[in-house]
RNA sequence: GGUCCCGUGGUAGAGUGGCUAUACAGAGCUCUGCAAAAGCUCGUACAUCGGUUCAAAUCCGGUCGGGACCUCCA
């Protein structure tokens, strides 16, 4: 099934057409690892991670997914710095060299935001690679060389900057966002900036060395200008290394939009010399909290720990994130975790009554795209996916199905067709076991107040029964009576 | 100052010129000895004021309110 999605360049939805045949490529803007990433930057994630298995699932094309750890910036050497306040306890003292402290720091909150996103179902397995920044310097040397040679950059102060006005000269910069370059706010963070540039606009490609900062050298025309790669250019370098240039999807939160990915972008062309680094350019919208904006600078966040230490389950954590429209704001709230997570039950229920029925004890469908007999439900789900993975229409349609699905009625080969149905589902949504379900271990002596029960009801003797039934909520189990049997199951 | 987005039922969240998703919560019903569970049914919502139209929540304009971005941010 072809999918459509929102492009930032042409501001409309459009169908992917893969640059080659039957295969994605996709690059998604990842974390700087300084700190714990909360469920905000989680959202951005969780949009890549769907829209990778849409193409996957509901495209069928095998996919090549990078998703970059940045590990070099302003906020990773502040915090490693010697004496910061953010230096983790957990690492022990720092040691009295800058790099090795980096390389400590970053590696820590790595591991944390690998261990995040495996826990809301993100697979490794899926990503082509998750390249460090620092690894690939040489690229991006390589890349700032081009773009000076190109005319597009300058050495100023020991750094390396872009010249937006020149690059204005032969393209177009604003083309994933749109800029008023006549308007550009004389803003305190440009003020406080202490590099010599030209120009408000201008970005730095190389950023020189301060004090005990950690550095790499660099030999520009005969002079050597130690420090570190600039932001944008770390995307640019490693998605061509990676990937090469062009690939399909760039992905990334509404705020790499400007300046990061028009830089990129920018940075791209100037020096590799192509008309475009990226088909499709997708933004995921952001988490709210509360009705406003949830962010590490007001404070306002969540951590996937912290919800799990509250008791939430994970996968309705993923479930509630992913159920929105990745392009609409979505308002965060316990209550709607736990609302998301009654609603992920039902369907849940419905996979342990398809297995009961079928008689397995675990199912394992195909992930490929739809087999022979698509049935309505994975039409009209995969459908509204491959529509701006139109999730929230998808579960709709998953939802109006659910009554018209008769366990009762289906013989074997049905259920079985259902089973593959949602296993297709659940490789993109991921919030659903295939296993039978498991119910607490019963304690004996509940086992046998339940089995008097059952006796006393059949025998039509109801005080005795209800009594019974009492005593086994008072045991914290409560018990569900069918037509010819029951279930215990623990309070919740 | 500039650029945008959004205001939908108790809540979350779609849709988009007429047939008014979906989920959670709530109400009623069915089934059961009563409950629980399950199933069914229901609410008749689209900030506000005008305009266009046979018809507007949907298009246009104003107003009010909320939010984001403009070189830190997913």
């Amino acid at each position: 099934m072809i999918v459509s999605l929102y492009n930032a360049l042409s501001k409309s939805v459009q169908p992917v057409k893969p640059l080659t045949e039957g295969e994605i490529s996709i690059y998604s803007c990842g974390p700087t690892v300084y700190n714990t990433a909360h469920i905000g930057n989680m959202r951005s994630f969780l949009f890549a991670d769907i829209l990778q298995r849409v193409m996957r699932v509901v495209g069928g094309y095998g996919v090549r997914w990078v998703m970059n750890i940045t590990d070099i910036d302003d906020k990773t050497i502040a915090d490693s710095a010697m004496g910061s306040s953010s230096w983790p306890k957990e690492l022990g003292a720092q040691v009295d060299d800058s790099m090795v402290n980096l390389r400590r720091l970053t590696e820590y909150y790595s591991e944390m935001f690998l261990n995040d996103i495996a826990r809301l179902g993100i697979e490794r397995k899926h990503f082509l690679a998750m390249p460090r920044a620092t690894d690939y310097i040489d690229e991006m040397r390589n890349l700032t060389q081009k773009i000076i040679d190109a005319g597009y950059g300058y050495v100023s102060g020991g750094s390396v900057y872009f010249n937006v006005a020149a690059y204005r000269k032969t393209h177009t910069y604003g083309r994933i966002f749109h800029v008023d370059m006549e308007n550009f706010r004389e803003g305190v963070r440009i003020d406080a900036d202490e590099y010599d540039r030209d120009s408000v606009s201008d970005f730095v490609l190389w950023k020189a060395r301060k004090g005990n900062e950690p550095f790499w050298d660099f030999t520009v025309a005969g002079e050597n200008l130690p420090g570190r790669p600039g932001w944008h250019i770390e995307c640019s370098a490693m998605s061509k290394q990676l990937l090469g240039l062009p690939f399909d999807v760039h992905t990334g939160g509404v705020d790499n939009r400007f300046p990061h990915h028009e830089d990129e972008l920018a940075q791209c062309c100037a020096g590799y010399h192509i008309v475009e680094q990226a088909t499709f350019w997708c933004h995921g919208e952001f988490l709210e909290v509360d009705g406003g904006k949830m962010s590490k600078s007001l404070n306002n966040f969540y951590t996937v720990t912290d919800l799990l230490e509250r008791g939430l389950d994970i996968r309705d954590v993923r479930f509630s994130l992913i159920s929105g429209h990745y392009r609409n704001k979505l308002n965060f709230t316990f209550d709607g975790v736990v609302a998301a997570g009654k609603t992920r039950i039902r369907i849940q229920q419905l996979i342990w009554q398809l297995l009961k029925k079928t008689n397995l004890k675990s199912y394992i469908g195909s992930d490929i795209s739809v087999l022979g007999e698509p049935l309505f439900l994975q039409q009209s789900v995969y459908t509204a996916l491959a529509e701006d993975l139109h999730m929230p229409r998808a579960l709709a349609e998953l939802f109006s199905a659910l009554p018209k699905i008769m366990i009762a009625e289906l013989d074997i080969s049905q259920a079985t067709q259902y089973l593959e149905v949602l296993w297709g589902v659940n490789c993109v949504l991921n919030v659903w076991e295939f296993t039978e379900q498991i119910f607490a271990e019963i304690p004996e002596h509940v086992a046998k107040i339940a089995s008097a029960r059952w006796l006393a009801k059949s025998e039509k003797r109801w005080a005795d029964a209800d009594a019974l039934r009492d005593e086994i909520a008072s045991n914290g189990f409560v018990m569900k009576d069918g037509k010819d049997g029951y279930t215990l199951e623990p309070v919740p």
